[in-house]
DNA sequence: TATTATTATATAAAAATGTTATATAAATAG
DNA sequence: CTATTTATATAACATTTTTATATAATAATA
């Protein structure tokens, strides 16, 4: 048989970069065609459906944050720092942090199940040592401003032109403050 | 000419309960026309386009909620609850959430344009009535409530199958003591 | 090496959906 | 009573998704 030259990443990047421009409804099979020289026959051997291959980018989004996210990281100040780089991620790159938000939950039967589902049991330690508290402390400070991070990133996400980034941090530092204040406290 | 028998609200609300069920691209104009027993030209004399009639459903959801929410209120507790409403809505119509989320807020430049466009200022009033804290207090701890609100909500909204009601009041009054503590301790 | 089977891709037809043009008939205006 | 307007229907056209068929390059096998 012809030699591969359409993977399944390749279809699903190209997919993913149309999205990242204007959204999970600018894919079109023709332009992802288009985009990688090719029929419409190789996309539709590695997916099903456009359905189907719309969730396989939601899940790229996620793959996309994965590395983002780190990237834009001050080591001396990680947690905050981290809550940072999902809001400008909101701002900067919308689309990517609409999918990310939509991407399906599943199995999740609890809020517990979730916060692991959704972090890095690493993350949760590294603040119980940096704060000095105890490891479920860490655990319900964490989840907390991921709540407040993602509602805050989902505002923002929508909001055009946009809000300062300084007001914004702002923002995420004084909840960071009261959810902080309220462990510390007791 | 004829009665006039489809009206601009009828092709809305025929939208608006077809994206209610299977989310905005579920909407096509000929499941629109079945539902409403006519041809597709009455649809398109009432938008220009099916991207212009997504965003009339939109703005049909907020409608929906600016009604959903009182009616799941407790005056007696009246912040609060609306809090849960809010969750609520998310977990019971996930599609209507993800619709309010997405909708675009346009010409916003600070958080406090956000604040006033996104709240009805009777709110802010009432909270700082019932509390006894200052006005701006007052809306500080809306809008992060609001916030935090839409993060948990807009989570919740892409979990399967839930996290039961009782936890999920119980995150979000945690947040609401973390919020206030911050206020009446400064 | 020659032949066959497999399959990645292309081409093109079919199906579904969005949009526009034309036709019809019912109400209104004169 | 006639002409005009217009809400709707019918039907054509456009775009996109999806499926069917064809082709040719590689792998397998003899």
């Amino acid at each position: 048989m012809p030699k591969q030259k359409i993977t399944k990443e390749m279809v699903v990047e190209a997919a993913f970069m149309l999205a990242r421009e204007g959204g999970l409804n600018r894919i079109t099979v023709r332009d992802i065609a288009e985009k990688l020289s090719c029929s419409v026959q190789p996309i539709y051997s590695y997916c099903q459906n456009m359905d189907g291959l719309r969730k396989d980018v939601i899940k790229r989004s996620d793959s996309f944050i994965k590395e983002y996210i780190p990237a834009h990281i001050d080591k001396n100040d990680f947690f905050k720092s981290t809550g940072y780089a999902y809001i400008r991620l909101a701002v900067e790159e919308p689309n990517i942090f609409r999918m990310f938000v939509m991407n399906e939950r599943e199995n999740i039967h609890s809020l517990d199940e979730l916060y692991l589902s959704e972090t890095n049991p690493h993350v949760a330690e590294f603040i119980a040592d940096t704060l000095q508290i105890d490891i479920s402390d860490a655990r319900r400070l964490h989840m907390n401003m991921l709540t407040y991070t993602i509602g805050l990133g989902t505002i923002l996400a929508n909001t055009t032109p946009g809000i300062p980034m300084e007001e914004i941090e702002g923002q995420l530092e004084t909840a960071y403050q009261a959810f902080l204040k309220q462990i510390t406290d007791s």
